[in-house]
RNA sequence: GGAGGGGUUCCCGAGCGGUCAAAGGGAACAGACUGUAAAUCUGUCGGCGAAGCCUUCGGAGGUUCGAAUCCUCCCCCCUCCA
């Protein structure tokens, strides 16, 4: 019996790593052992919102999570949320998102099939669809659904509360969202429900469903929100400042490296295979001068290249990023386009025309503002033209670069 | 059903007959400084071979020498009362 009570503690232990909220950990222990002595695994649901194609760095925090009950042997659930993308999730934003086609999800969801599995086994891992119960779901079971559950205790919801106090508006429609994500727990016989701390109400609502309907109800474990690449918010598709895992390597090892020292010791904590006593010393060692914040970074972005690529490629990324960023030397794989042209060309307008700038207004100010060079050398005159002949090397900026080749 | 508020350049948001390509902030981009850090500072931020011209302020018309600003109709959003 001891041995059993070990082996508890031992999963606590991973489970609770980088949790931010375990409802309840009594519960949560009580299942792990009923799970243990009767050999079933626990039923572990995440749901996903089918609108975005490409998972990012954020979402891997939960993966990993995922993946620490998948090597526990547990049953995991990536549920796509194809039914209720229909309906759009109000989460995080104070307005009604506008709902997705049914074509778009579906296609959403098989790029999601994809990614996932660069971090959880293919193999033991279940695919769930929330159509398949939802899409069964009648008015009448909807209503004994809604029934289930009063305003008052919706209007608890942070988004919602503020909202209705400010008498901005709340469509019916997104009090049913958390409603159908509660009974998607319910439909599921779920154990135990992952998701981020935006979640938790949602969450905490499947618990309430389930116990309207005498099942045991299931524990909430919350997980930390990932920063954006700008520090401040959540790493979003929609805010453009996100690592996606699918990224080229050498774009996934710059992005990395641009974040500020802050942000890299919040990377270490959510995404490294680092121990929270590791993550510590780091730090120290930074504050203390023995380790460079650059070195550090390195690493960390090391690390994640490797984890989505593979050790060659994050050693190539690195390279390439030292090259072409610390010695400033031109990249290997620099774009290459052909043109033809008989007279002599005006720089603003060969810049548009092989897309480093967006118009010649835009060449105009580059050139103004010291940012372009050819062949090595800067231009300074806006009225600057180019012979066309051979090959120039052209460079906007840091990081814009194109051959030109002339027939 | 009634009353009112609003739709402005990527976003927020001023402007309410000429001096408006449109304040201010944010984002972004460029330059300086660096570790492509971050922060900071400076600059740019509709288009055009350009000290001039052209296209923008929800849509369509109209008034005017002149409209983002006034009028008419339409579309959309929001609030309050019932």
């Amino acid at each position: 019996m001891a041995g059993i009570q070990d082996e508890v503690d031992k999963q606590l232990a991973l489970i609770e790593r980088g949790v931010v909220d375990c409802i309840s950990r009594p519960e949560l222990s009580e299942k792990i052992k009923t799970s243990l002595s009767s050999g079933n695994p626990l039923k572990i649901k995440a749901g996903f919102d089918p609108t975005a194609p490409d998972l990012h760095l954020g979402h891997t925090v939960l993966l990993q999570k995922m993946k620490h009950f998948q090597e526990l042997g547990h049953e995991i659930h990536f549920l796509i949320g194809d039914f209720t993308g229909l309906i759009g999730d109000p989460t995080g934003k104070s307005e009604t998102r506008k709902p997705l086609s049914r074509e778009d999800i579906l296609q959403n969801a098989e790029t999601y099939k994809e990614q996932v599995f660069k971090i959880l086994d293919l193999d033991t891992t279940i695919i769930d669809f929330n159509s398949v119960w939802l899409g069964e779901l009648d008015s009448f079971a909807m209503i004994r659904l809604a029934s289930e559950l009063t305003v008052a205790r919706m209007l608890e919801r942070d988004d919602f509360k503020k909202r209705f106090e400010q008498n901005r508006p709340i469509s019916i429609h997104e009090f049913l969202y958390p409603l159908i994500q509660g009974y998607d727990s319910v439909a599921m016989r779920a154990d135990v429900e992952l998701g981020g701390t935006d979640q938790l109400f949602n969450l905490l609502m499947g618990r309430d469903l389930q116990k309207a309907r005498n099942q045991p109800p299931q524990i909430v474990l919350t997980m930390p929100l990932l920063e954006g690449l700008d520090g401040v918010n959540k790493m979003s598709k929609s805010l453009s400042n996100y690592i996606g895992i699918t990224e080229p390597v050498t774009e996934m090892y710059g992005k990395v490296m641009s974040i500020s020292d802050e942000l890299m010791h919040r990377f270490y904590e959510l995404l490294s295979d680092l121990s929270n006593e590791e993550v510590a010393a780091l730090r120290l060692d930074i504050e203390h001068g023995r380790v460079h914040p650059k070195a550090a970074k390195q690493r960390l972005a090391h690390e994640i290249c490797t984890r989505f690529h593979s050790a060659v490629a994050a050693d190539d990324a690195r390279r390439h990023f030292e090259s072409v960023f610390a010695h400033k030397e031109l990249p290997d794989d620099i774009q290459q386009v052909t043109l033809t042209h008989s007279e002599p060309l005006w720089v603003p307008k060969l810049l548009a025309e092989i897309g480093l700038v967006s118009s010649t207004s835009d060449g105009r100010r580059m050139i103004k503002q010291n940012a372009v060079q050819i062949d090595g050398e800067k231009i300074t005159d806006e009225q600057a033209t180019v012979e066309p002949h051979g090959e120039l090397i052209i460079k906007v900026g840091k990081r814009r670069f194109c051959k030109v080749v002339f027939h």
